[in-house]
DNA sequence: CGCCGAGTTGAACTGAATCAAGAAACGTGG
DNA sequence: CCACGTTTCTTGATTCAGTTCAACTCGGCG
């Protein structure tokens, strides 16, 4: 499972970067409604889905808010955890019954420590994940609720028949309500 | 300069990283209204700021819009095209006469290549932006304007002082009138 | 002096939130 | 496999933060 984004990477480097990494990974399924990491301790996997639904959440004033979808071949951390090694705001919760790969924080900067050149592979996956979440700004800033949906929903078509409309309505930042209404309006 | 989230460093390589970086930088002084990048063309430098004000910005249905501010010591480059080298949709400019340190894209490639043990530098520098921009996405998905505006005040006192309205209140997704009245209402 | 960009203020409008009540779908145990 | 409770989704009425459009003020500068 070679994320797209790698695709630029010297072949035979990558080979390499494969069979190291994947020593470090683990595979698990989950069911639904496990908790791959819960709020308040440190987050030292950095997950990739290869077949179902995960997402990460935090509690802001009571609700529920979702920050990020991972589905086939996405990668999914908490991030400010997995980051700056302290703890985390975010839940990871998954969503439909899951195969998880994972890899634990220790064992990857080991690696990245033993084998610098594999740190090109980290920038990528960041620069990858900083792309994304600049195009969430404007997002943010520019279209309006029903605009946002559509966005979402041309990235990600399965996700409205998977995933609660309550998710979805927190990660585009609208309640439920407004979310039902968009939806009705089609 | 050394900015700070690399001083968990190895201070022997630092030092390295420093003077060679240093070799690929070079300074320049930058009058207020310079473009330092023009949108539609490809940025090949990454910008940090000695002294004075520099931001960046692109246009959206005509209007013009506040991406980024950096300060003393702060980076900045038109991101979309320094990662995936294609034509930038922001512009950079100066809003206040400043001292610019600047390294070209390409340069920086050849040194990360040529010692991968620098990747490090990057990945901590890319790791902080994220972190940045993550808080962004929290603000404008829970906070209101005049909570907006106060948490960018809180990090950056003088800016108010310093750069137009009308460019902040873009940068905090508010028109200048609602930013005004905030304002006013202190 | 008169212009021009930047900021302020007012009034009307609007997209989305909130509060509230039901309807539909879901799953768990009998 | 049905019944009942719980969770999820929908719909309506009201409210409100922020936009839009327009006019006006202020300070600097040719």
């Amino acid at each position: 499972m070679i994320p797209e984004q790698f695709k630029h990477i010297d072949p035979f480097i990558l080979n390499h970067l494969v069979s190291d990494f994947r020593e470090i990974t683990t595979v698990n399924h989950f069911p639904k409604h496990h908790l791959l990491h819960e709020e308040g301790t440190i987050c030292k996997h950095l997950y990739f889905i290869e077949t179902g639904i995960a997402r990460s959440f935090y509690h802001k004033d009571g609700k529920d808010i979702t920050a990020h979808f991972a589905l086939s071949n996405g990668g999914i951390t908490a991030i400010d955890s997995f980051i700056q090694r302290k703890k985390s705001r975010y839940n990871i919760e998954i969503l439909e019954d899951a195969v998880v790969h994972s890899m634990v924080h220790d064992d990857i900067h080991a690696l990245l420590d033993q084998k610098p050149v594999y740190e090109k592979f980290v920038r990528l996956f960041l620069e990858q994940i900083y792309i994304d979440l600049a195009e969430r700004v404007e997002d943010l800033l520019f279209y309006n609720a029903k605009e946002r949906y559509d966005n979402l929903m041309l990235k990600n078509p399965s996700l409205s028949q998977r995933v609660n409309l309550g998710h979805i309505a927190s990660y585009i930042g609208v309640t439920q309500e407004t979310l039902s209404r968009i939806r009705a309006q089609k």
